[in-house]
DNA sequence: AGCACGCCGACT
DNA sequence: GTCGGCGTGCTC
């Protein structure tokens, strides 16, 4: 007898697999879903391992093969495992990243009345538990969360189970509906021959029956059925209008799967190979002979933007498929654009499987099918493409790899892509290439230790007119202020603007906040209108003259008078992207403005015809958020200005240095693109501040040798790892003791196991102390081996516990 | 999550 | 004496 562990989808099974055994009439390999017994249920498992003996003495058998090929390679079962260790989330949340989409099916429970006994006497029961029958009578089989709805939780389960152990009702358990089938689209065929249709046609116009004969018309010249969709755009008419017309016999619908594939190839012209330079082929040379040994080896790939990464991505990957290997390339979620995306589509035409969250759930699952049918050499997407089934992987290209958008926070399992990567990569001897202008620290630290291999790009590959790198000049803001000039342009950004827009060229204005106005304040007795759920200050949005919270979406009127003092002297204070474009035009009233921030870009393409707008010179000036530091290519904009440095730089995170380098870094990046070079001012009131001093100088090594000196006097990462422990809960002194439990808990353990380099900080109130209506206090950990500390440790309900956590720490 | 087993208050 | 409350413990 074989045993197997299974990763059992339920709530209860948290981090262990359970043992079962294989009966012989099953075939049963690692990474395949299966049907096991679970108690009383019949629940979803995913093999992980096999095994001459199980864990414990009695084990019950494998109920069934649910898809007969595994979903999970062993390397991805070994991915899977790890972060269930590491992140210490649940076993099968970790092994549903890498299941198909809308695979995963829950046990949904059932009520249905039993026939009356006989014997039955309704006196037995209370008037409540007797209506609750009558409803379950009336309706037949109803599922248990209905009821919870009608009855309330508890009273339907106490009801449920008086009626279930008296007999007069059944539980029975099903499982949830299946959530993804292949897309079927209708078609319109004709039912009689051309000619056939062509007669009935001239009937039905001398009857009257205009449309329905234009319809006959129409599809009597087609060769073969055509998508409804298509029919109706032709001949403009209703659904109706082909209705009567199956009716009559005469057309008849049909259902057809489609695999709607989410590139358009249209307008993408398949591209060659670019010649490298020195520094790309260098670079590919020792991506090459890695590919070539088949070992794990990582590659930082450090490059300003314009450097040409991207080209050492595609040939790495050309190089990988020359190997019958095939890619997988992460970018972060806002570049993955159509740009992006048909840079590497033309490169491999047809080849080029895009994974993205905007994509339906039968979308995603009809790529995840082709995926692993092995139709694509390249698969490209957000941090969740890590998990792609990806066959024969040989490369894994990280964009950007410094993006903090690759930490999954909001949810379990709260995986960096990035290090998931590593894990993989390591597990199926893949090489990976992480890229980016700006390093992440730990990642460029680990690149001097040698554990990664550094490749440079040095310099810019279309350095036209010699200008390589765009001049960057730093803004006191306060010496502007003692000069008088109140305004949010000071005399330099504004000269430069003009200048610019005097010679017909383009202008960024980058600004790290949205809104109108960061906060408002009464300048009487200094309240500052907060939201009342979250704490945080309410921004004023002048399209809809209201106030809003960033954090909960609570909209409110502005009020006329201070709520406090009753005064009217309600100010707006800060400044946000509105009063930025307000101040614009206000200060350039001929330059034509266009704002990029997520409150302008909601609509699906808007992002899109936004930067078309801005790129074909429709627009002299940008006005915007992070978003516009993104990866665009811009030749006419010669002038960016950072209206103001310090927001980045003020976060209480020990990574505030290092996020406000990325940023200017990125937004420096955007001028001088094209033939004409390129200007950045950086409007501060901390020049002096060595992020900034660095950015201007486009100095990443000084950057760096002054921050992994801070890093290392306090004690920071990559010195050492940290572990985000939240509770929440709606009382806040009840939140604060369930903190400070919780600390005595972890105290007592670090001094039971005796050891010496686990250190506690808090609790205190997180950051974002108030979010959705409910407190949050926050313990961290510092120390080295703080998952397998952890471990152990019980976390009742309301905790969440997050391994290697970025920001606000 | 659900269900079983197990120990203390209002009834026959 | 019994029914039934919900407090821990277990699911291969």
């Amino acid at each position: 007898m074989r045993y197997a562990e299974v990763s059992v989808n339920s709530p209860v099974a948290q981090r262990r697999t359970f043992s079962y055994a294989i009966p012989p009439s099953l075939d049963i390999d690692v990474g395949q879903a299966v049907w096991v017994p679970f108690g009383d249920k019949l629940l979803q498992g995913i093999v992980l391992e096999l095994k001459p003996q199980p864990e414990v003495e009695e084990t019950r058998e494998i109920a069934g093969v649910i898809e007969p090929r595994p979903l999970l390679s062993p390397a991805q079962v070994s991915l899977a495992q790890w972060i269930s260790r590491h992140y210490l989330s649940p076993l099968f949340d970790a092994v549903a990243l890498m299941l198909p989409p809308g695979f995963e099916r829950r046990m949904v429970t059932f009520i249905s009345a039993a026939p009356t006994p006989d014997d039955f006497d309704p006196s037995a029961l209370n008037a409540e538990t007797r209506q609750a029958l009558e409803l379950i009578k009336k309706q037949g089989k109803t599922s248990l969360r209905k009821l919870e709805k009608t009855l309330g939780k508890k009273k339907a389960q106490t009801v449920v189970s008086q009626l279930v152990s008296q007999g007069l009702a059944v539980k029975s358990y099903e499982l949830e509906r299946i959530k993804v089938k292949p897309k079927m689209v209708p078609y319109l065929r004709l039912e009689v021959t051309a000619t056939k249709a062509r007669q009935e046609a001239a009937r039905l116009n001398q009857k009257g029956a205009k449309k329905q004969a234009a319809l006959l018309e129409f599809l009597a010249q087609q060769t073969e059925p055509l998508p409804w969709a298509e029919v109706s755009k032709n001949i403009n008419c209703g659904k109706a209008v082909a209705d009567a017309l199956v009716k009559k016999g005469l057309a008849g619908w049909e259902q057809v799967k489609v695999i709607r594939e989410p590139i358009s190839y249209q307008g993408i012209t398949p591209s060659q190979p670019l010649a490298p330079t020195t520094a790309q082929r260098s670079a590919l040379a020792a991506i090459k002979s890695s590919l070539d040994d088949g070992k794990d080896k990582v590659f930082l790939l450090r490059g300003v933007t314009g450097s040409g990464k991207t080209e050492v991505y595609l040939q790495a990957l050309a190089e990988a498929v020359k190997r019958g290997k095939r890619g997988i390339v992460l970018v972060p979620e806002i570049a993955l654009t159509p740009q992006t995306i048909a840079r590497f589509a033309a490169r491999f035409p047809h080849k080029v499987a895009v994974l993205h969250s905007k994509l339906s759930l039968g979308e995603q699952f009809d790529e995840w099918q082709r995926i692993r049918d092995g139709e694509f050499e390249v698969v490209i997407g957000p941090r969740s493409a890590v998990f792609a089934p990806q066959p024969d992987l040989g490369l894994i290209v990280i964009d950007e790899e410094h993006e903090w958008t690759y930490k999954q926070h909001e949810q379990s399992p709260r995986y960096h892509a990035r290090d998931a990567a590593l894990k993989l990569a390591s597990a199926c001897g893949a090489t990976v290439v992480l890229g980016s202008a700006t390093p992440d620290v730990e990642s460029f630290y680990r690149a001097q230790r040698g554990d990664y291999q550094l490749l440079s790009l040095p310099e810019r590959v279309t350095p036209r007119d010699g200008s390589a790198l765009p001049r960057v000049e730093v803004v006191d803001l306060r010496e502007e202020l003692k000069a008088g000039n109140w305004s949010l342009f000071s005399r330099s950004l504004s000269e430069a603007m003009n200048r610019a827009l005097a010679r017909e060229e383009q202008v960024i204005l980058f600004l790290n906040r949205r809104g109108a106005s960061t906060f408002i304040q009464c300048r009487v007795c200094g309240l500052v209108l907060r939201c009342q759920r979250c704490q945080v200050p309410l921004t004023y949005h002048l399209a809809e003259n209201s106030l809003v919270c960033h954090q909960c979406n609570y909209r409110t009127a502005v009020p006329q008078s201070c709520p406090r003092c009753q005064r009217r002297r309600i100010k707006f204070l800060g400044l946000g992207t509105q009063k930025l474009e307000q101040e614009v035009e206000y200060a350039f009233p001929t330059a034509r403005r266009l704002r990029w921030d997520s409150d302008a870009t909601r609509g699906k393409h808007s992002h899109d015809e936004i930067l078309k707008k801005f790129h074909s010179h429709q627009a002299d000036i940008l006005i915007g958020t992070q978003m516009i530091a993104k990866g665009l290519d811009l030749p006419l904009v010669t002038l960016v200005g950072v209206v103001s440095a310090d927001t980045a730089l003020n976060l209480p995170d020990f990574r505030a240095g290092e996020r406000t380098f990325q940023l200017l870094s990125q937004v420096a990046g955007r001028a001088g693109r094209g033939s004409r070079g390129g200007k950045v001012i950086i409007q501060t009131y901390a020049p002096e501040h060595y992020a900034i001093q660095a950015a201007a100088a486009h100095d990443y090594a000084s950057f760096y040798e002054q921050e992994i000196d801070y890093r290392r006097q306090l004690h920071n990462p990559p010195f050492t790892r940290l572990a985000g422990l939240t509770y929440s809960h709606a009382n806040d002194a009840l939140c604060q003791r369930e903190a400070e439990r919780m600390r005595r808990v972890l105290k007592q353990e670090i001094e039971s196991q005796g050891i010496a380099d686990i250190e506690l900080i808090g609790p205190a109130p997180a950051f974002i102390h108030r979010l959705r209506g409910r407190f949050r206090w926050q313990i961290i950990l510092r120390g080295l081996k703080l998952s397998a500390f952890l471990s152990p440790i019980a976390f009742p309900p309301g905790w969440t516990v997050d391994i290697d956590p970025l920001g606000m720490v």
